[in-house]
Parts: structure tokens; C-alpha cells; sequence
DNA sequence: ATGCCTCCTATCGGCTGTCTATAGGGATAG
DNA sequence: CTATCCCTATAGACAGCCGATAGGAGGCAT
């Protein structure tokens, strides 16, 4: 339905998955889905940009994950935003913010 | 005087270069200072991410170069936007509107 | 002329983080 | 029992930005 879908700018798929936990905790596909949701159809991440993606944030401790079994009945890893990771999205979010209104500016400019 | 400034983020070095060169032929040091200048001084490119870019825009024919004198009577090498260069630029900026709609709209979900 | 500072170009190694491709196990359907 | 999803996972490759470093050449002071 939607064929432009782009790659992902690095330092961006944190941001969309911190932001895809904050309706409450998801497996690893159900995140994939909705980031693709939230963001239009744009942007794909599929599971070899996932998986490290949430092992590295789950280090960090922005995110916790336990053993659980999905809608279809299969076993599946579940992603909660943790308190640091809820501040890490708001770090992110003020870091768009500054880029993407530097870049606005870059645009306009005469 | 600005002290938050932000590393960049890997895809937009090209837009913010080839956007500075709309306004006329520069030279290395001189499309530093203007990326500065136009992002309100978020983005500082400096030389190790600066000259690899344009050798590689060089060669995909995104702009073309010459050597020169500086204002300050140094030899300097110039670069100019190519009709290639233009082009793309349109594209990256297209691309960037996608980029910067799609992540609007993830943040604003609910 | 010597030395120092600024201007300008340039390269190298390292690192982060994405992509492609591949794998495998468990549930369900035919 | 076989095929097919669903779900997690890893390995390898690679692009591209960063920090550090280098060096030549002009201007200026001493």
C-alpha cells in the first residue's frame, strides 16, 4: 500500500522504539509493527536492525524484558520501558527537536 | 556563545553541503562555516567528516571542483553544484520531508 | 631570517549502527 | 507429517561520522 518506505537514519530506531513502549509493554514483532504504524508506513525495521537494537537498549537499562507467550500462543519476549528509559525518550525527543529545526532552517535559508 | 551543538546525523551531511553550495562556489573551510551558519550553529562539521564527503560527492558528480585563491590569498579548492548536484538535492530534501513528517507523526501518537 | 600563528586541505583508524541473509524452534493448519 | 506462520536471534558486511594528526603556505613580529 505504501511503497516508500525509507532506511532508517542512524539514531532514530531508539527513539521509535522508546516511543512505540510508551502505550505499554510488546514483544519484539508487535514493536516492529507499530513503529511502522506510528510513523505512516515510513519506516520497516526488520529484525536484524531490531534484535541488537533492543539487546543494546536493554543493557543501557532503558527498557526491561521478560519470558512471556504472545497473542498467537507463542513464546515471546516482552520490552517495558523502565523509568531511565522514559528520561532517555525525552532526551531523545529534545535532540529531534534541535535537528530537525536546525535542518529547517538549513532549508529555508536564502 | 551557542555551546549545544549536535554530532550529525549520518545522511544529512550531504544535504546540509550541497544546500550551502546553492549560494554561490566555496571553498572546504567555507562550506564548514556556512553548514554553521545556516543551522544556527547546531551542526559543526569539522575537517575528518568535512573532505571525505566532498571527495565523495565529487565523484558522484554532485559537484565539481577547481583550485583557487582564498579571500586570504591561500590556495583553496572550490566547489561548485553540478546539474547533478542540484538534482539531488531535491531528492534529499524530498527525503528528508519524509523522514521528518514520519517521525512527527510517531511522536505525536498517542 | 627565524619563529609562530592562522588558513586550508588531507588522511588514517576506529567506532557505531544499520542492512542483508540466514537460522531454528514452536504453534497451527491442511 | 509437512508447510507455514510467528518469533527470536546472530553473523558479516558496509557506510559514514569522529578524533587525531599532518603538512604546506602566507602573514607578521622580532
Amino acid at each position: 500500500m505504501s511503497p516508500e518506505q525509507t532506511s532508517l537514519l542512524q539514531g532514530t530506531l531508539d527513539l521509535l522504539i522508546l516511543k512505540s513502549l510508551v502505550s505499554g509493554e510488546m514483544h519484539g514483532l508487535g514493536i516492529s509493527r507499530r513503529v511502522q504504524q506510528i510513523t505512516g508506513g515510513t519506516f520497516v525495521v526488520k529484525p536484524g536492525s531490531l534484535f541488537p537494537a533492543l539487546h543494546r537498549m536493554d543493557e543501557e537499562g532503558w527498557i526491561s524484558s521478560f519470558w512471556g507467550d504472545s497473542e498467537n500462543n507463542r513464546r515471546a519476549k516482552y520490552y517495558r520501558l523502565t523509568k531511565a528509559g522514559t528520561k532517555q525518550l525525552e532526551v531523545e525527543t529534545r535532540r529531534w527537536s534541535r535537528i530537525s529545526w536546525a535542518i529547517a532552517q538549513a532549508l529555508e535559508a536564502s
